[in-house]
DNA sequence: TCTAAATAAGATATGAATTATCTTATATTA
DNA sequence: TAATATAAGATAATTCATATCTTATTTAGA
């Protein structure tokens, strides 16, 4: 019910890649310094990201990351299924064959509504979010308010 | 993101119990042959649920599982956090120490966000919700398009 | 053009957690 | 008291998360 370290890692990491100026080439060395995550792992996690859209990445000296959709339009959501893979919550909520019930699972309502609850709940926030200055980081904070 | 297979068999072998008369005495061997799981895993699931004051168990010949807590009591978010543990979705949503940034984690006040709506949704569904019969599971149904 | 250096990509290894099974202890009843 | 039915506890196997190591690619300088 929780999220891997790589799914925090590559949040943390494209976090750091939005505060920079828009184009800049970032270098896994410097998004694992700036993140406080080893260097190889992150190395990893930026190939995922790169296979699918997300950013794109340059080999060789002076190689990197960029991105290559806008930070605003990257949620978190999208981030932890390209590193976790699909959130299910219950391989039944999305295939009912899946369900060990045969012909009726009790359960099968409740997993698809809650995990409705939380998609909408991690498609509500993108990397651009947390890379704003301290004035737009407490409009995120208030925004968490509504919820509570 | 997922719950795990025990998480899952243990959601289904209470829902099992709160089926049967109150006060039923029920063997793992039955709770596992109409869940559809395996006995020698549910059976340690159960040891666990009885460690916690959920159910209690007797050994010997009919011995087996009794509620401890009226199903109508025991909610989902209970069940999960029984068999994996504490529900945190990122270590940084409780314990603000364990950030990875220095003093100042950008995604701090996210996780603790989405968090708070996760357990809220999982605290909405009680065992006996899945107990009731036909008639009563479409209400069930019903309370899940509302969020659609 | 060749060599060295800096980078990401890809392959491999480690370790922990999940999942499952096997053995032992306990209680009942005939 | 012996046999049986049950849960408890110990152990094993497998999978997945995490991490590291090796290779390929690109650039720049001699």
């Amino acid at each position: 019910m929780n999220i891997s370290r790589a799914s925090d890692y590559a949040i943390r990491g494209l976090v750091y890649m939005a505060k920079q100026p828009a184009g800049t080439v970032c270098f896994v060395k410097d998004i694992a310094k700036n993140t406080n995550s080893p260097a190889s792992f992150m190395s990893k996690i930026f190939q995922t990201l790169a296979k699918s859209a997300i950013v794109n990445s340059f080999t060789g000296t002076k190689g990197g990351f960029t991105f290559n959709i806008q930070p605003e339009n990257i949620t978190i959501k999208q981030v932890i299924e390209i590193i976790d893979g699909p959130i299910l919550l219950n391989r039944c909520a999305v295939n009912k064959s899946a369900c060990n019930e045969i012909g009726n699972c009790d359960v099968h309502y409740m997993w698809v509504d809650i995990r409705k609850i939380l998609i909408k709940a991690l498609n509500s926030y993108s990397i651009a979010d947390f890379a704003k200055d301290k004035k737009n980081s407490k409009e995120v904070l208030s925004q968490s308010m509504q919820y509570s």
